[in-house]
DNA sequence: TACAACATACCGACTGGTTGGTATGTTGTA
DNA sequence: TACAACATACCAACCAGTCGGTATGTTGTA
């Protein structure tokens, strides 16, 4: 929907509250009339935004080409490597809309806040299916859980958006993701095998 | 001062597109008229509330007694484990300002960017310090510096501030600088001695 | 098949309230 | 008296949301 694309993309870059329904019409090319009889608020679309961005991004994700690996560990690896392969050109196209107005909106909209962080919960939740299926294989330190872990990937990642938000470029996204992927190969270097 | 005050209060709540000026002069107990007298607009304000961020966090870190240690990765540690300490009640009050106010005004603001971003770089580069000498006496991998780790550390901070948005408590906050810690003395140990 | 009844999608002028900002006092004090 | 530190009253622009209306299906039924 055009709506939907268009608030995902100008949200991304100035913000929910600092963009007008009149803007969002405009970008869209549909009148307000339209605005108001597919949504019942602003608020609504920018929690529909949300539910849009969970769904396209899933897609993504789902679809890439790291899946295919066999070893649950070379696919989180595999994610991460194309995390970072998606991270280039214009800040506001490769950081994320949940993260983003979850920001925002905590406080003012229990709506978005909602359906943003459902977005980043899902995504972490997918990942912990595989992180779940390497401590498995390789083992891990006690207290080390799949979900953990893929909160503390969402949170890396979104903790480094901001950083690139503040730089400019997507530098901090590359630096973060060459940390976060040592910890990992430490974390299951140390406990198990050499299979990796 | 008063407007400051509210203003990191309330925008840390919900954000500063939603947060009126009546809104922080109400709050602050002054008039519109004092607003502008002190600030030439609202997104000056914005931008100096990020100064003052920059200026009572640097105190509250400076002051806190995790520095009185000799050892550089001691120092460290202990700003991590005074950052969980200081991550309890509302959500609200233990989120940063310059991360809340980068991830929205990035892109509405200039000034208030640079000023948001100058604050996390800033504490940055004091952390780095620690971590540089922590380096030096420990050893690292290839490419670890300071400054890198003083960035992701920010990075992970701020993606759990997010999360803990999300959650609506602290515990995020604390499962991340738990991976993070783990992280730390995953990579000082490995390259260097017993001393930690 | 024909046609009434209804539904959906959309339009854009309009409204009432809010917004950031200004213009013009007033007051304390050096 | 001069000037900074406020207060009060006000404004034009903008905002989300409304409303009367139209155009184009869809569906039930005789």
């Amino acid at each position: 929907m055009k709506l939907l694309d268009a608030a995902v993309e100008i949200v991304r870059e100035q913000g929910f509250s600092a963009t007008s329904v009149d803007q969002l019409c405009k970008k869209a090319g549909v009148t307000k009339g339209a605005f108001f009889h597919h949504f019942a608020s602003k608020e609504a679309l920018g929690a529909a935004a949300a539910d849009y961005w969970t769904e396209t991004s899933s897609n993504l994700f789902m679809e890439a080409d790291y899946n295919r690996h066999d070893d649950p560990l070379d696919r989180y690896l595999g994610y991460l490597d194309f995390r970072e392969e998606i991270a280039t050109g214009e800040v506001a196209e490769f950081t994320c809309y949940a993260g983003t107005s979850l920001q925002e909106c905590y406080g003012s909209s229990d709506a978005i806040r909602d359906a943003a962080y459902q977005s980043i919960a899902g995504h972490s939740a997918r990942l912990a299916d595989d992180l779940d299926q390497a401590i498995a294989k390789y083992g891990a330190p006690e207290g080390v859980t799949g979900l953990s872990l893929g909160l503390y990937t969402q949170a890396v990642l979104q903790g480094a958006f901001i950083l690139a938000k503040g730089q400019g470029d997507a530098a901090p996204v590359h630096d973060a993701i060459a940390h976060l992927r040592r910890y990992i190969l430490m974390l299951f270097g140390q406990a198990g095998s050499g299979e990796i």
